[in-house]
DNA sequence: GGGACTCTAGTACGGTGTACGTAAAAGGCA
DNA sequence: TGCCTTTTACGTACACCGTACTAGAGTCCC
């Protein structure tokens, strides 16, 4: 029996393997062994689908408890909402581009109440809350972008050898032997996280 | 006579009036007027081509002069950059995912550089490397996506005025309308960007 | 029985990137 | 001049894609 529910769920199944590219509508068909276009009863069109898909997502993030204080929720938020997108990174880049869902919106509303609760100007609370989730969103987009780099590696390598065997950006090559031989994933996301809290906690009235 | 300057130079075109997805190689070679084949004896296949052209958006933001103080460049860096990513909005989600080419590692050295002048210590530039472009990368995405909603006014129409309808998201209902009465666009980038800048300086050794 | 509604599909249209093979023209050199 | 290699051009074909249109079953209610 076909259900909306079977559908987006091994669609997910398919865009995690795959990536969301390989998640077409006629291997969504053959994984669930029915025909391509039984899958339009229950899905408007590929993008709703991906709408779906996405709030799936969103729905993976546990929201901080409502007594948190509003530093660690921001906190707790951002780093839940960067786990679940690197958990599906197909969801990355499109992930600010599709209209929210209810999963996605609760989401929003807690973190725009987080920042409700640091006594804010109510122009600097919507100020932060942009800022916040643009780094959430520009950091995963970072990280996607690594690991494409590293899931070709032969390519990559000899693209790094190209720059580090030029003299032409000495920077940027002292800047790659930053990324080489650390493992500081974790503390670069908290430390620009931190650096938009403390300033936003320095605007409170 | 076809040249890869041309072929480039048309692709552009094509991308900024239809946006990217609308850039096929059979459109392109209709543009040209010649075989689709025979645009494939001047770049290797699309993605070669599409990298080319992201180099060329990066060719048209002017790196600040050298004597620039450490500050000002790394403002006048963003905001240029954000410039010519706005000028071919296409650009914006695929910028950070394409290898860089020549003249997007001339702005990475750039940056880097006046990283360097800031008198941080090695990490802290470095972090605040990622901090800055990632800043960029997020606010241009966020607008990017303000973007395709206002393009397709009816239907965000109708989602927006489900949200306004409903009284499950309070907070958000609130955030929307900070969004409608204001022109806020550049001061919103500069807010986060001296966010970022301020708790870098802090950080100067 | 007859009508309405739900669910499942097959076929077909117009699109995509590009592998492969072919062919004409241009350039180099004897 | 004649010959050969390289450059430039491109037609065809393949394997995909999303989905409009159409039609055929099964189920329920009157």
């Amino acid at each position: 029996m076909l259900t909306r529910e079977l559908i987006v769920e091994t669609a997910m199944q398919l865009a995690d393997a795959d990536g969301i590219d390989k998640m077409s509508m006629r291997r969504l068909a053959t994984e669930l062994d029915c025909g391509v276009m039984s899958l339009y009863h229950y899905v408007a069109d590929k993008d709703a689908l991906i709408e779906a898909l996405v709030d799936q997502v969103a729905s993976e993030v546990a929201p901080p408890a409502a007594d948190t204080p509003w530093r660690e929720a921001a906190q707790e938020l951002a780093a839940a909402t960067l786990a679940a997108q690197l958990n599906h990174p197909w969801v990355i880049s499109i992930w600010s581009m599709t209209w929210p869902g209810p999963h996605r919106f609760a989401l929003i509303e807690r973190l725009l109440e987080a920042l409700a609760q640091a006594d804010l100007p109510a122009d600097i609370a919507d100020l932060g809350f942009h800022a916040l989730t643009n780094h959430i969103q520009g950091f995963a987009q970072q990280r996607l972008a690594f690991g494409q780099l590293e899931a070709q590696a032969d390519e990559t390598a000899g693209r790094v050898a190209a720059i580090m065997g030029s003299d032409e950006f000495p920077r940027v090559i002292d800047h790659i032997a930053f990324h080489q031989h650390d493992e500081t994933d974790r503390d670069e996301f908290r430390f620009t996280l931190d650096l938009i809290l403390d300033g936003l906690e320095r605007h409170a009235s």
